[in-house]
DNA sequence: ACTAAAATATGATAAAAATCATTTTTAGGA
DNA sequence: TCCTAAAAATGATTTTTATCATATTTTAGT
């Protein structure tokens, strides 16, 4: 459903969501330690979210990433898009390349409904909203 | 959410059920042609599947794969298990190894039960029941 | 029995995804 | 200005997934 890199990615920026601001920015090796992904491989894809302007980030010393305000209205669907380019979600269940609601492959009448909400969902909440139902309690990020 | 192979083998056994049964075998390349997929590699699948009872197979001349009334009756979900191994649709969506309704994963609330959908309807869909709506041309199967 | 046609088994190769390592650029502070 | 700490860029390696190739067994027909 969503690749690995993609699960990484979500993670470190709740952690970024719930440990930094523009004042507070925190260097890779403090985001890959607690959110239990390689270094090296975070610090990769948080380039690539950083570019995108997903995350916010500033080099040399005192450096680091961050999220600021505007960062934090970004939707969900929007990191997995940056680092997963869509594809995976907007295709059919079963790869055919013509399929929609005029010439359905066979799973699509009973599995679309769930997979479109499943997408509506992404992308209508915010890191912000998810982060504080972290603050909250109601959520739990371990591991 | 489905691997390749999991997809390439529901569109081959939805093929047999179409086009074959305990009279009427085809083999590998006459199954591969029309859903497109290399020869050799569908084969192994289909042995796979062969060997876990989904599909039924008799070798030597005049041998080849087919669909039994009994194959017939197993799930979606079936082949999707015996391709992929389960894994896949039962973890969290962020990977974390302990998400449940009482420490869900911030995407647990909001994702859970929607996947939890999908995985009902893949376990309730039989074979025969999705080669019918193809015959019925509720469904289509091109590529 | 023999042969040819089929699945089956095994292992090799290729492509993609994930991970690791090294170098370059940038910016703050002495 | 120069040093150092950080991200950014680049590219190499490993692992997993997908694909290909070859040999082995089984079975029907002669």
């Amino acid at each position: 459903m969503l690749s690995k890199s993609s699960k990484y990615a979500i993670k470190a920026v709740l952690f970024l969501a719930l440990n930094s601001n523009d004042k507070k920015k925190v260097m890779v090796k403090d985001i890959s330690e607690p959110i239990n992904v390689p270094q090296a491989y975070i610090a990769k894809l948080l380039q690539k979210l950083s570019r995108q302007n997903i995350i916010s980030s500033s080099r040399g010393r005192k450096g680091g990433f961050y999220l600021s305000d505007n960062n934090r209205k970004q939707s969900i669907m929007s990191i997995i898009e940056v680092i997963d380019g869509e594809k995976n979600f907007n295709s059919c269940m079963l790869s055919l390349k013509e399929c929609d609601e005029d010439k359905p492959c066979p799973l699509h009448k009973t599995l679309y409904p769930f997979k479109s909400n499943i997408i509506r969902n992404l992308e209508s909440i915010s890191i912000k909203e998810l982060a504080l139902e972290v603050e909250l309690g109601n959520a739990f990020l371990p591991l």
